[in-house]
DNA sequence: GAGCGAAACGAGGAT
DNA sequence: CGTTTCGCTC
């Protein structure tokens, strides 16, 4: 693409006011707005200082800066171009204060919010429903997003009393500790430029021209932000795509996009159908499963790239088979592997495709498996390191207190928990007083002193020394790489070099920065591993749909294309949601450029046990003739079949089956969901209390007609 | 309090 | 099937 067609032009070129440009796949959505960035400034005067670009990933946002400066020749960009959530950092550092939080804050990530919740929901009181942590935040998390804080009125049921509990905990529990989670990033700065005029005011005269892309997966505080920064000048230019909205489960509102005109007084709409990515085969078929979808504005995409060949399909035997027909695919061929990517639904897929690569010789990359910042030698030390600037993280103290093991325990904790709660003040304040408490082991109390002597010292040399040289001397002072040797026998080398690696970019991030110990943990929560994408390294690239978006390939497959995968089986029972997956494979198939192939199982294992599926509704959708079936290989000698499952015979299992499960007694099954191995059953017991189960798993056994 | 083996539980997507 | 938590022993 060399040039710039009519309605990019257009989109480019308008002035001042709110502008929403419909993009479709591929149509150069963000050369639309690094063309702008760079028209503005070079063709309008506009200082890049006044110029603000707001993204979802890391990933946008460097590409963007790097070819915004490219375009306008400059080394180092001054527009603030990076994600919402960085942004939201950005804002919070500046100006928490306002809010009455002080500034040396820690930022929980994921992981974070996950052990914390676990454990309050170990300490709930006796007589709450069970929930899952996950349930219970993302019942938060919907609220944070909208702004609202739950109240008695949103409880609808004895799960939600329970939630709202959890909430009232979880709140308090990151208010205590000085910290801030992935919503707060944007509900705290929303709050604040609500809240606040002279700060609002202070956002809107330096930013005087507010850019968003991906604006369809903007959840409520992010359009709340954008509206408050754009408020005074009206200069909110946004980018988007009502058919790859996929991430309404984070609480993104497709209604900000749909309703943009509404909403933005004076708005203009320039619509960019023109596909520059894919053969014509492909965007056929893209398009054709995605208008079976009723809840979308409606684009005519089309191309001029060429006719191109058939998408293939490819009927698997299993996951292996699958994986294997990907491997010797593209050996046959001889695919440059830097332009192919192996697309999945879910992570757990991945593990097939890689033994395959491996065993197939070829070289490949996965994104979004063990992250290098969610290893346990990294996470301990990054909880050191907040602990020293920020005490009151019991979340971190939890985690370190006693790693390497120095003799507190379990018992001793709890002591200093109970105190804690009886004063009223944060752990660490106890563990300052432990002299006092007699109620502890000698034993104990020597090494409390010791580690809170060590935590002292530390911070102090954290005021001088860049965070390398303070890593290195946590790591002597502690002991930790003594304590990582003496862990795993096998792993404890690749272990050790983990460490020096995080070693080493400590060191790299104090050269880069000048070491401010407070930022350098704050940035590093907002870190994901999509980040560092090489496109010219020569590997495959093995990922999920969803963070495939924004990328291309010349050669994609999209493997599991079975009812239950893609469409999701959670998602089966619901028309909206059902609909999300149909753009998450409108996604994943427009991510081509030359070639798509498709692929499905008959049979696959998950949860160690084999299941058998149907080929994927979307399969159906394509015009019959756009595809194009392989024939199978020669079917591999079949394994012998597993054995039977332990459980009941699940196909007796239906509403109103008599039941007696080990521990709950007996009971009747209300109704039940899923489907072979992953049948789950909700069962009432004769004690009033119900739950689910997954038949496969539960201890459960048939009571027949008379019993009682 | 630490270390070990057994049992339980979990995986839908991610800034 | 892989990982985390539980519970027992020293």
């Amino acid at each position: 693409m060399t040039f710039l067609n009519s309605a990019q032009q257009t989109a480019i070129e308008q002035g001042d006011g709110p502008v929403l440009v419909l993009a479709g796949a591929g149509s150069g959505k963000t050369r639309v707005i690094v063309e702008r960035l760079a028209w503005l400034v070079s063709e309008r005067g506009v200082d890049p200082r006044n110029l603000l670009a707001l993204t979802f990933t890391n990933r946008a946002a460097s590409e963007m800066r790097t070819r915004v400066a490219e375009r306008l020749g400059v080394d180092r960009l001054a527009a603030w171009v990076g994600t919402f959530h960085s942004f939201g950092l950005f804002v919070l550092r500046r100006d928490i204060e306002r809010l009455g939080r002080p500034a040396a804050f820690t930022v929980f990530d994921d992981a974070d919010q996950l052990s914390l919740m676990k454990r309050l929901v170990k300490e709930l009181p006796s007589g709450c429903v069970r929930v899952s942590p996950r349930e219970a935040l993302n019942w938060i998390s919907r609220f944070k997003q909208w702004l609202h804080s739950p109240s008695e009125d949103d409880v609808g049921s004895a799960e939600d009393e329970t939630y709202l509990k959890l909430w009232r905990a979880y709140h308090a529990a990151t208010y205590n500790a000085n910290a801030v989670d992935f919503d707060d990033l944007l509900v705290l700065p929303a709050r604040l430029l609500g809240e606040h005029a002279e700060v609002r005011e202070k956002y809107q005269r330096r930013y005087r021209y507010v850019h968003v892309d991906e604006y369809q997966d903007t959840n409520h505080a992010q359009f709340v932000l954008a509206q408050h920064l754009s408020a005074g000048h009206g200069n909110l230019f946004v980018v988007g795509d009502e058919d790859q909205s996929i991430y309404s489960w984070r609480g993104a509102d497709l209604d900000n996009i749909l309703q943009f005109e509404q909403t933005f007084e004076g708005a203009r709409v320039v619509r960019l159908e023109q596909n520059y990515r894919s053969k014509e085969s492909i965007l056929n078929c893209a398009n054709a499963v995605v208008s079976h979808n009723q809840f979308r504005l409606g684009k005519t995409l089309w191309t001029a790239q060429g006719k191109g060949d058939p998408v293939r399909v490819y009927e698997a035997a299993d996951e292996n088979d699958e994986a294997q027909f990907v491997v010797r695919d593209i050996t046959e061929r001889q695919l440059p592997l830097n332009e192919v990517a192996v697309l999945f639904r879910t992570n757990g897929q991945a593990r097939a495709i890689e033994e395959a690569f491996r065993r197939g010789g070829l070289p490949y990359v996965v994104y979004g498996g063990m992250q290098f910042y969610s290893r346990k030698e990294i996470k301990d030390i990054l909880a050191y390191l907040r602990l020293l600037v920020n005490p009151a993280d019991e979340i971190s103290l939890r985690r370190v207190l006693n790693v390497p093991p120095r003799g507190i325990g379990g018992v001793s904790f709890q002591r200093i928990e109970e105190y804690a709660k009886e004063r009223g003040v944060d752990l660490f304040s106890v563990l300052r007083e432990v002299e006092t408490d007699q109620t502890l082991s000698g034993r104990a109390r020597t090494s409390i002193t010791a580690f809170v002597q060590l935590i002292d010292d530390l911070a102090l040399q954290a005021r001088s020394a860049g965070v390398g040289a303070l890593v290195e001397r946590l790591l002597d002072a502690t002991g930790y790489r003594k304590y990582v040797e003496q862990g795993d026998a096998k792993d404890f080398r690749a272990r050790l070099e983990i460490v020096d690696e995080f070693v080493s970019s400590c060191h790299q991030y104090d050269r880069d920065t000048g070491g401010d110990l407070t930022s350098f943990l704050q940035d590093l929560a907002l870190v994901s591993d999509t980040d560092n994408l090489d496109p010219d390294a020569p590997t495959a690239t093995l990922l999920t749909c969803h963070s495939a978006k924004g990328l291309e390939f010349d050669h994609v497959f999209l493997v599991g294309l079975e009812e239950g995968l893609l469409p999701h089986g959670s998602s089966l029972g619901d028309s909206e949601e059902l609909e999300e997956e149909r753009r998450l494979c409108y996604v994943a198939m427009t991510r081509a450029r030359e070639s798509l192939t498709l692929a499905w199982a008959r049979s696959r294992t998950m949860y160690g046990e084999r299941r058998t599926a149907a080929a994927s509704r979307f399969l159906d959708e394509a015009p019959r003739d756009a595809l194009h079936w392989i024939d199978a290989e020669p079917a591999a000698p079949r394994r012998a079949a597993a054995s039977a499952p332990a459980g009941v015979d699940a196909t007796r299992i239906q509403m109103g089956t008599r039941v007696r499960h080990a521990k709950f007694g007996d009971g009747t099954v209300m109704y039940t969901s899923g489907s072979g191995a992953k049948l789950r059953a909700r069962i009432r017991f004769q004690t009033g209390r119900t739950r689910e189960f997954l038949v496969s798993r539960a201890p459960l056994e048939i009571v027949e007609g008379n019993s009682s």
